[in-house]
DNA sequence: ATTATTTATTTAGCCAGCTAAATAAGTTGA
DNA sequence: TCAACTTATTTAGCTGGCTAAATAAATAAT
């Protein structure tokens, strides 16, 4: 088990989550909360429901994040006027003020993995991992 | 940010774990147990302290999964004779008897994710990943 | 011997994921 | 009109991760 292409990709990607929470504990936010940022910064004012599907995660999952950014101060919450069903997203200004620092950081963990790859070792790897994408999809 | 090799590597892998944790769901384990039991297979009978070495993983992550494994009857604590601060963790029957099942499965999930690639390409895949794990440790 | 330090494990509490079930609000149909 | 169904979100509770602090036991130092 432990010699499989998958155990390999299980500790990557833990060293790799891992590497990316130090940078952003320095900001105050958890792995995975920049992502959601990351949606926002192109898609505020939309509801939760598209957000979910943006994101590709289970409703109840997004609902806490948004809890706990909310708390934070990052983000607010309003009821759609046409159906109260719906609640729509909005970044407060301290939401936007994290964009530039945030993509700073997404830059440095981007080119702290890729280190000691050639460009086209680079342009493999996004390939390979695409095909990976597919197969488990 | 979405067009980085981090963000393809961590939807990768989240569409990974998602694969393995339905199959073992048939076995009632949830994703990270079965590495847990995998280390125990080889190393039946070891200190808690190694296992937490081993798996490179936090003393009290280890302490829950252990916690809910020896609930489900698969493992046990013995306090060791000479040194009264170290749990030894064995296996009971019902945690050998997962052993083939699970290997079978982990199989599976491997040939699942590397599917569609040829030998030469898990090989470069297998490399890359490599050299990915140095660059973030 | 008794205190101080180290080592092994646990507890409490945080986070992102998940499922199942509850709530709330529209929409559709008889 | 009012019941049935669908859709959006939340709540409760599970998992593996984490950190910080507590506990317990062995060892070192005075």
């Amino acid at each position: 088990m432990s010699d499989t292409i998958s155990y390999l990709m299980v500790k990557v990607c833990r060293a790799h989550r891992c590497l990316a929470g130090a940078l952003l504990a320095d900001y105050g936010l958890h792995v995975g909360q920049e992502v959601l940022l990351m949606y926002l910064w192109e898609y505020d004012g939309r509801p939760q429901s598209e957000l979910v599907d943006l994101m590709a995660v289970e409703p109840p999952t997004l609902t806490r994040m948004l809890n706990r950014l909310e708390k934070s101060g990052l983000l607010e919450r309003h009821r759609d006027q046409i159906d109260a069903r719906v609640c729509r997203i909005y970044l407060t200004e301290a939401g936007w003020a994290l964009k530039e620092p945030i993509q700073r950081i997404w830059r440095e963990l981007e080119a702290r993995t890729m280190a000691n790859l050639a460009i086209e070792e680079r342009v493999l790897l996004r390939r390979l991992l695409m095909q990976v994408r597919r197969n488990l999809e």
